[in-house]
Formats: C-alpha cells, structure tokens, sequence
DNA sequence: GAATTATAGTTTCATTTGAAACTAATTCAA
DNA sequence: TTGAATTAGTTTCAAATGAAACTATAATTC
C-alpha cells in the first residue's frame, strides 16, 4: 500500500485556527487580567450586558456561545466585585436579571477602545478588499463548522 | 461626553475567531476521543511524529505549539498505550527521542484520512478562490497575532 | 388543582490546564 | 577543571473547566 499524505499539521485547517486563537485568547487574556482584573469570560459577560442590559443568564448565555457554568461563574464575580447587579424578574421569578453597575459601565468604558485598538491591529495588514473577504470565510466558516458539529465526523 | 461604539461582540475578531476554533475543536475532539481514545494534545503529538519521527519532547512542543508540560503529558498518555516509544539520545543524554511504534502508525493512518475528510467538509463551501484567501489571511492575521501577543495590547 | 415535566441558575466533583519548582544532564566561563 | 548557568523533561500544586446533580420556580397535563 502507498504510503498516504502524511498530513502536515502546519496546514492543517483546525489546527492552524486554533493556534491562531490561541495566540490571539492568550494576548487579550494576559491584557485584561493583569491591568483590570477581568478573565476572558467575564470580559464577554461585560461586553454582552453592556450592549443588553437586564438580559437573564441564560441570554448571556446564548449571546456568548458560553455554557451557563460559565456564565454563573463569571457573573458571581462581576458581582463580587461590584461591576454587575441583579434584580429579580418578578413575572418569573426563576430569572435573574443582570445589568452593569456604573463601576462596571465605567470599565467597559475603559476597555472598549483598547479591544477595538487591538482588533484594528490584528486587522492592519489586510487590504479593506480582504477585511470583506475575511468577513464571508469566517462566516461561511462558522456555518460548516456548526453544522458539523451534530454529525459524526 | 458622547457614548462610544458599544462593541458588538458578535463582530469582534478575537471573539469570533475564538468562537469559531471551538467549534471545530470540540468536534474533533469529541470524534477523536470517542473513537479512539485519544485527545487534542496526543493527537496534536501523533501526527507531528509521523511526519517527524525522532523529534525530541522539545521539537513536538516547537512545532505543534503546545507547551513542554502538555507534551510530556501527551507523551507519557501515548507510551502507556504503546503507541509511541522512546529513546534516549545518545549524544545528550537529557533528551529522549520519540517516535511511533506500530500501534501509533496504525492508528494514524487511520485517522489521518478522517482528517482530511473533515477538513475539506469545512471547505466545501469555498470557492477555489475562497481557499486561496483563506490562505493569506490566516497567515497575515497569524503573523499579526504573534506580533502582537509580545507588547502590550 | 395536584402531580409531572420543564426551565433558570447554582453547586459539586472530577478532569484538564498552567505555572512554578524540581531533577538530571550539558554547556559555559573563570 | 570545577562551579555557575542553561536546557530537557517531569512532577506538583493551584486554578479553570465541564458534566451531572441539585434547588427553586414555572408550565403542562390529567
């Protein structure tokens, strides 16, 4: 039998987009942690009540592709750290809803220019003709990817 | 003072691509791990040493991007299921030379196809030019990412 | 309207991951 | 040389993560 294409990880599509994540998780990660004290999952949280605020957990949730462990955690220390409040909804009490403290609104204040500062960095080597193309690939990426995320593989 | 752009989180780069890179993983891995009883990390090593056979720990963990702890973890997982075996270097005696032992070739060549097929499900959707972009920009937002990930953000 | 089922969210426990300390071998430098 | 610094790799300990069990409330159904 002919020895097969011996897969070169390098150009290996899900690995070279996890390595990219990675890199690109670990350089936000490292930033906002130190300076704000502020993990990536509580980072998303903020961003998320910041542009829906009163949303329940569970649309935190569903904005941000985080599970709902995730989200409890990351809340109860927003909470902790007064930059989240809560507020029970009383036509279901079950729910909880979460807005920003001024503390909160005024450290997304902070960090939103610097994530936007970044991103225009991770984006200033790209032609606006390829700015567009990376929009439709991740796109259209995200839609196989999800796909085929039910199916065996 | 006028309020900002409220960030999107939906169209912030980093969350998406990050959002994205999981998917594709968890799906790997969930098929991986099922079938084969092997997880991102070893398999990550598996398929460097087919290419590479007698890497050192150290040269896995250069070219797969992983770091040493979780290599000598995915190696040690992949030696007590014989599917790597080791050396040690007779010229510097600190290093162990790794390959993979018949077990570890099987294996890989049967998963290296299911691999591919998943891969070019992920594209499948692409233009041949959409491929070709795809390319470029990977590797200019890599580029930019470990760039960036040195200096402040 | 009581019993069952479903949903929101938290807690618990086991696994994974990462950072730092550690061991062993090698290289460098006085 | 020999002692200090470096490098390869492992172990240890603490933090992060995920799955499953759990609590409380709401909706459904008989």
């Amino acid at each position: 039998m002919a020895k097969q294409t011996p897969l070169k990880l390098d150009s290996f599509l899900p690995y070279r987009i996890s390595v990219l994540a990675n890199t690109i998780s670990t350089t936000l990660a490292g930033a906002y942690s130190q300076r704000f004290d502020l993990r990536i999952p509580e980072w998303r949280v903020l961003a998320t009540l910041g542009g829906y605020p009163d949303s329940s957990a569970r649309e935190v949730a569903q904005r941000t592709a985080m599970d709902k462990v995730a989200v409890s955690r990351a809340v109860s220390s927003l909470m902790e750290r007064g930059r989240v409040v809560s507020s029970i909804d009383t036509l279901d009490r079950r729910r909880t809803l979460l807005r920003l403290s001024p503390d909160g609104e005024a450290l997304l204040a902070r960090i939103v220019p610097l994530a936007h500062a970044y991103e225009s960095r991770l984006l200033e080597t790209l032609t606006r003709q390829e700015r567009l193309q990376l929009e439709t690939l991740l796109e259209k990426l995200m839609q196989q990817a999800s796909m085929n995320s039910s199916k065996e593989v």
